[in-house]
DNA sequence: GACAGCATAATCGTATACGATCGGTGGATG
DNA sequence: CATCCACCGATCGTATACGATTATGCTGTC
């Protein structure tokens, strides 16, 4: 249903309901409701009679979004890794896997990789509340991650990063999985902020793409 | 529209669709999408052919709910004190005072006194996406801390403490004031802590209520 | 008297239909 | 030739209607 939404996104593309029906077999009243969840969670707005647009990410609020992170993230992480089972580390081994062969753009999980492997390593903490946050704050960033990660030629770096995360979180390393967890969001903060300072607001999709200014709703 | 169910809530009712739309007059379409918006937030759950019922707080949750205001808020507080202006000290100080009078049931501002103060002193931060998140968990845990202000005799002590709060704000001492909220947002966790401990998952609504055990869905 | 099984009725979820509002284009005018 | 206005088409938002699923009360039996 609204998985489709969750992860083909197209910030600055205006959706329309009946087109949105139409390609699902579905009425509008199912489409309308999946809308109405995700901008619930601000992952879109509604326009009077214009449709429903995925807001352009300002630098501004990306970085409001990693300080976000950067401040529940660890606690989730530091609550887990006590808890963590070999299924959840198993979970986050086949992220990491299933991000390195460039899986154009269906996901065979229907959840994307990054996520996956964050989520594998949080969710042993039970804190289904502060899983539901970090999932929405990183679903508000996802597109630009992608496309940087696309454009910089792959994030290897981020690869790497997770990986050292995941050993720390398999030897128990408590502080030194947090420690690893804020450098790498700090690094991912930094990537996509100078991203979003080289072209503006431009790139985002290549065609039929009007993104309109933020009149910080 | 959905703004009576951001107030009046009573956790462990049924909600019945048509119920809802006949009193407010209008078909099941609008309603079922205010709802699904609320749903979406993690504030209510569908059940397939129950209806809609607002979860039962477990103190597990309330716990965590705590942890993250208190690793979210501060960093709120922080970037918002240096702008403060007038006007949002104002508000803080108009909330504080709406929520002398027992207001019994009906908000003049159609938002929760207690709510509204934090809001006024978080939103000079001009964080839109981390006031959400905020607001989110302060809804979450609402009825019940309003439930525990009612019953144990009115949070006097939590008034004192947003009055040392709005003043450390006004005065611009922003160490002072992250710690004073943090002692406050403490002392509400151990306040409803100690409620849901006691009446384990009983008093929330005197009549016609039935709190069904959750199923950590 | 207690329990299992069934029929009824109520509720949910969605498809269809219709009025209201707004963007876009063509023409008229300065 | 540029600008303003009016009309038209398109889209949204909501009301009504209907099938599917299931909670609930009754009845028959053990």
């Amino acid at each position: 249903m609204d998985r489709m939404l969750r992860g083909a996104l197209a910030p600055g593309t205006w959706m329309r309901q009946d087109e949105l029906a139409a390609s699902m077999g579905v009425s509008k009243i199912p489409v309308r409701e999946a809308l109405q969840r995700l901008a619930a969670l601000g992952l879109l707005r509604f326009e009077p009679n214009r449709g429903a647009v995925i807001p352009a990410l300002t630098a501004a609020e990306a970085d409001e979004n990693f300080t976000l992170r950067r401040a529940v993230e660890p606690e989730l992480l530091r609550r887990s890794i006590p808890k963590l089972t070999i299924v959840d580390l198993a979970e986050a081994e086949l992220a990491l896997a299933s991000d390195r062969p460039a899986t154009s753009d269906a996901d065979p999980s229907g959840l994307e990789a990054n996520w996956r492997f964050h989520r594998a390593i949080y969710v042993a903490s039970g804190w289904e509340r502060g899983l539901a946050v970090v999932e929405i704050l990183h679903a508000s960033v996802a597109p630009y991650v992608r496309l940087y990660t696309d454009s910089l030629g792959g994030g290897s770096d981020s690869d790497v990063e997770h990986q050292a995360l995941l050993d720390a979180c398999r030897s128990g390393d408590v502080d030194g999985a947090v420690d690893l967890l804020d450098a790498h969001l700090d690094h991912a903060a930094t990537a996509l902020r100078a991203f979003l300072d080289d072209d503006v607001v431009d790139g985002p999709a290549a065609r039929g793409s009007e993104v309109g200014e933020d009149g910080w709703s």
